[in-house]
DNA sequence: GACGGTGGCTAATGCGATTAGCTTCTGAGT
DNA sequence: ACTCAGAAGCTAATCGCATTAGCCACCGTC
């Protein structure tokens, strides 16, 4: 009988499309496996069990969203940049509803390009900042805000936490807004 | 052989000690009934199964952060009702690292005390945009602002997101101060 | 054209969830 | 006190998923 030809990188990004369909919760080996027209222990050859398919997902998925942001800071600056970075973050989050949450698992120490891809998506954030002259340890607080209003919105929008989705546009704008007040202050109001 | 005498409420609330030990992901039936000293399938006779004992278990967690966020906000205005709610907020996540998660569940709507429990959490949100004079729409935008800052920060501190936890205090203070900024100016520059 | 490594398979085991059905405790009513 | 209904617990059985062990066939290399 042929071969089915899988690799690490096949198995990763099936599982990437199943949780985007199904949601993160229910990624599983046995899904996975069927979506390939493997049989489950199959699997194994490519990946060390359930724990490091999600882990490896993770690792995936946040290369794919530090990627989209890179791609949108890059030429930008102010509030420009920050328009552009927030609506890339929104938006990768709404398309990949399940891959969205993987990305917020904390990387593999033991794994680099894990580690590197967590790294570019964090250095995403701070070219935002970099362009409102914010820098030092000021950056690292503003960092912080930044990252807790992205995500904050983002993840309470995917997973329906808002009730009806009514006007979800608007209120993100609105919250974007006032990160950009609030950024544009930074340095004058709570740093010497 | 004497009864355990359990009843649902205290099937919940083993529940929720044991996800603050061990974390959400690592509920599981058989580790309740364990902790309870009875068989797993006792359990079905107070709760209908896995995912209803998770819901029951939100429903449970999600009132108890209402009840905190309300005990904060009541007898306060303004700046002082926003860092009083924001540190109730971030201390229930921290005391209650496995119940957090479990707030951010959609309520089932068949469940008239969780759908009352998120209610009141959104309630205190409301009171605190009361202080500062936001109402109608404008208060939906708000409101939607800081639950995403408040949920943001958290998810990702006690989810470990935010590598270190160097200085987390001040960040959050930041975070808070620059939330008080915006939502002064909340009526003057977005509204009519 | 053999051969070694690799990718796939089947079989077997373990654990958690769930259902069925039995037993025994408890407590309300006489 | 006695009965009895219902509730609360149990064991047994089934199912699905994860994991490990071990077998076998394909494939590229010499």
């Amino acid at each position: 009988m042929p071969r089915a030809g899988l690799n690490q990188q096949i198995v990763v990004r099936e599982a990437a499309r199943l949780v985007d369909e199904v949601g993160r919760e229910q990624l599983t080996l046995a899904a996975v496996a069927g979506r390939l027209g493997v049989a489950l222990p199959s699997l194994y050859k490519h990946v060390r069990g359930a724990d490091a398919l999600a882990q490896k997902l993770s690792a995936f998925a946040t290369a794919e969203l530090a990627d989209e942001l890179m791609t949108a800071a890059v030429g930008r600056a102010g509030a420009d940049a920050l328009h552009a970075v927030a609506a890339a973050y929104r938006s990768y989050a709404r398309r990949h509803p399940g891959r969205y949450p993987a990305t917020q698992q904390v990387p593999d120490p033991a794994d680099p390009d894990h580690v590197a891809a967590g790294e570019r998506a964090v250095r995403a954030v701070y070219a935002v900042l970099h362009g409102y002259g914010i820098t030092g340890d000021a950056a690292v607080d503003a960092a912080r805000t930044l990252r807790s209003a992205l995500h904050g919105f983002v993840s309470l929008e995917v997973a329906g936490g808002f009730g009806l989705p009514r006007d979800l546009d608007r209120s993100y704008d609105q919250m974007i807004g006032s990160l950009d007040a609030a950024l544009r202050a930074w340095g004058t109001r709570w740093t010497g």
